[in-house]
DNA sequence: CGTGCCAGGTGCCAT
DNA sequence: ATGGCACTTGGCACG
């Protein structure tokens, strides 16, 4: 239709059936679904439950619409990875299609980075006379988070995470250990929110260290950031 | 209103702003977005653009509508983790309230459990006179994906994987190196349908090996399954 | 209930 | 393009 060529917004309720292949593939037998067709080539289907959609289309996409056995057919094709959606529609319950504008921004608060920001603007988080060296340094293993240094000029590897599974002490343990094997003096620290069990034991065991920070404590720093406070006004963190 | 109570969907084009504080904080400023609100308590937020959602909330929530300044205010609430998703409405373009139902079901294919399953029924996918012992064990450092032995009656761990990466590789060598460790003779194979750049040389450095299964192999073994007929017909597998 | 692991993960940014 | 890694990841299976 027009409103594909247009880039305007599509969005479906629809009883529908859905096909996808691709990486995997799918098939999704007839129901109701709401299908949304956005400007840019991105389709979502979601079912009448659950916060996930069902099948989607990530852009770029060519789409293709067709009638095929009396179904009204539309084909949304991505060129890398190759996949394919096919949606037959039965029936239309509503339809809407319209241009819809929306340059809102939005902000992002309190991920990893913004617990990196934290740190780099008060190292004392780690501990007292703590310095920070580089951020984001490719090590034997992988890339760590910070590298810094400690009141007695020893480095020190510091590993951030929002959860401290045993993934994530096992990661450190991976960039900690190649300097050691080399005879290099060096601590591991890991930094995180909340630490899962037998992690504390696990980096205890491999000479590891943790620092448990606290929401509050990274909230307040931030939200002292002028770039930041905007941002800020209007939540009240508890 | 009515339609939360009696769990109807309900879908909304409007302006309005949206603030999301839990595990972490977003905010994003005014602008047009589709709303979501669907009969399990799921909200769903939609940007014209982008084939994800700017904010969500997974259900059970609980959801609380009122007026605040004259816009209308909806209030999404997670109990755990405690996450509130807040919705200010200055006007509504389009609404659509009212039940939708979708009994139809939804068939995924090929993922990892289906490659296992492949496997399972021709092990020779692995090696000639490979035969499967356990699928899922518990092995020091996790748990293996099958055991199996080898036609010499070697043990063999067997990780599956649709990407070969760097992780899935160290999975392998973690379940392996304590049995090796303790003196015991053990194989580790890697199945993928792909691998990347590094991975198979890191595997070959520790004594591991690797298996690359072709996508249309696993296809053709397990559309010969006549449970997963009916999902068949009508793919054209390539 | 937490813990681990997969996903058509998606997205972002590095080389 | 490929790889590495975080994510309000969500989801499921399992101890």
């Amino acid at each position: 239709m027009d409103a594909i060529r247009s880039h305007h917004l599509i969005l479906m309720i629809c009883d529908c059936r859905v096909e996808y292949e691709g990486r995997a593939s799918s098939k999704l037998m007839w129901g109701r679904r709401i299908v949304l067709m956005k400007g840019d080539g991105s389709v979502v289907i979601h079912r009448p439950v659950g916060v996930e959609a069902v099948n989607w289309q990530p852009p770029p996409t060519v789409i293709h619409i067709s009638s095929e056995d009396g179904y009204l057919k539309i084909v949304v094709v991505r060129r890398r990875p190759k996949e394919v959606l096919r949606i037959y529609i039965r029936s239309i319950d509503t339809l809407y299609t319209g241009k819809v504008r929306d340059s809102g921004e939005f902000y992002m608060y309190f991920d990893e980075e913004d617990l990196k920001k934290a740190i780099l603007a008060h190292p004392e988080l780690i501990e007292e006379n703590f310095r920070i060296i580089r951020d984001e340094m490719e090590v034997e293993g992988g890339r760590v988070d910070l590298v810094g240094e400690d009141e007695n000029g020893m480095k020190t590897l510091v590993e951030l995470k929002k959860v401290g599974n045993m993934e994530a002490a096992r990661q450190l343990l991976r960039y900690v250990s190649p300097i050691r094997r080399d005879g290099g003096k060096v601590r591991g620290i890991l930094v995180a929110e909340k630490f899962n069990s037998g992690v504390k034991k696990f980096l205890k065991i491999n000479g590891l260290e943790w620092r448990e920070v606290r929401r509050h404590q990274v909230l307040s720093i931030i939200r002292k950031s002028r770039k930041l406070r905007r941002f800020m006004e209007g939540f009240k963190v508890e």
